[in-house]
DNA sequence: CTTGACTCTGGTCTATACTCCAGACTTTAT
DNA sequence: ATAAAGTCTGGAGTATAGACCAGAGTCAAG
């Protein structure tokens, strides 16, 4: 069980963001101390890690509770309406890798394209790299 | 030459986010009518399709400033400070790769484990696909 | 030549995702 | 035993990315 700066530390974010996921219904500590200290388990770890990946990934917190919500409400939501959210949101996130690519590769022709010396940059710029790739 | 309209309508924003790049420094209409209107030039549009994609893949407006800038900028800054600015976000853009297959995976094993037809959703939970797939 | 659609500037308002106190209590280290 | 460090709740403040509105001017069609 991880004290609550402990789990922050762990997860790289602030005490304060973990209590404030906590109010947003994101996640709720598994254990109090008598004192009232929060006290994590492995899975509230890995419950938080999932979260920082969604939201990397540019789920919103609203979202993610949806998708940690579809748990709670397994019983009450029919696997379609679980399927048709969970593919929705696949198809989201493949645009986003399509999106992500274009742009890893305007880097990537920027950088290449970018001297490496101390030259100026007269070469360098994205709009260039864009257009180049557009060829 | 678009009015600010017809290039909010074109690249699915509002007129609104349109001047407020423009109020930010990402983005300036290549001319104004006599009477002041903005009119977007075909490089607008490019810069504007960059400006939204760079956004959809999680930079912020102002690292896509920063990274538009790097034209503005190219006489002062030496070429190796672009390079180190760019391969800096390449790196990101990689990790951002790599949550973002995680998650697309989980979705996909969620979808699938999920039944499919309408009895309850009693496997389908995200944290359950994520278990699954770190074994 | 007027009416409706569009645009202008400037300002206020909103949602999201936190951060940063304050004042009080708890735990840990010396 | 006491000081420092950590935690609690509640609330105010901040940054980002716009949305929305008012009042005034502009343009296009009938």
């Amino acid at each position: 069980m991880l004290k609550i700066g402990e789990l922050a530390q762990h997860a790289g974010i602030s005490r304060d963001a973990l209590r404030f996921y906590e109010k947003h219904g994101l996640i709720t500590p598994s254990n109090r101390t008598d004192s009232g200290y929060r006290l994590y388990s492995k899975s509230d770890v890995l419950r938080i890690s999932f979260i920082l990946s969604a939201k990397e990934v540019g789920f919103t917190l609203n979202e993610i509770h949806q998708l940690l919500e579809l748990e709670v409400t397994k019983d009450k939501k029919s696997c379609q309406d679980v399927k048709e959210f969970v593919d929705n949101k696949i198809q989201v996130v493949n645009q986003r890798l399509i999106e992500m690519k274009k742009i890893k590769q305007s880097l990537k022709t920027l950088s290449n394209a970018c001297c490496g010396g101390d030259e100026p940059a007269t070469q360098c710029t994205i709009l260039g790299a864009l257009n180049t790739d557009n060829r």
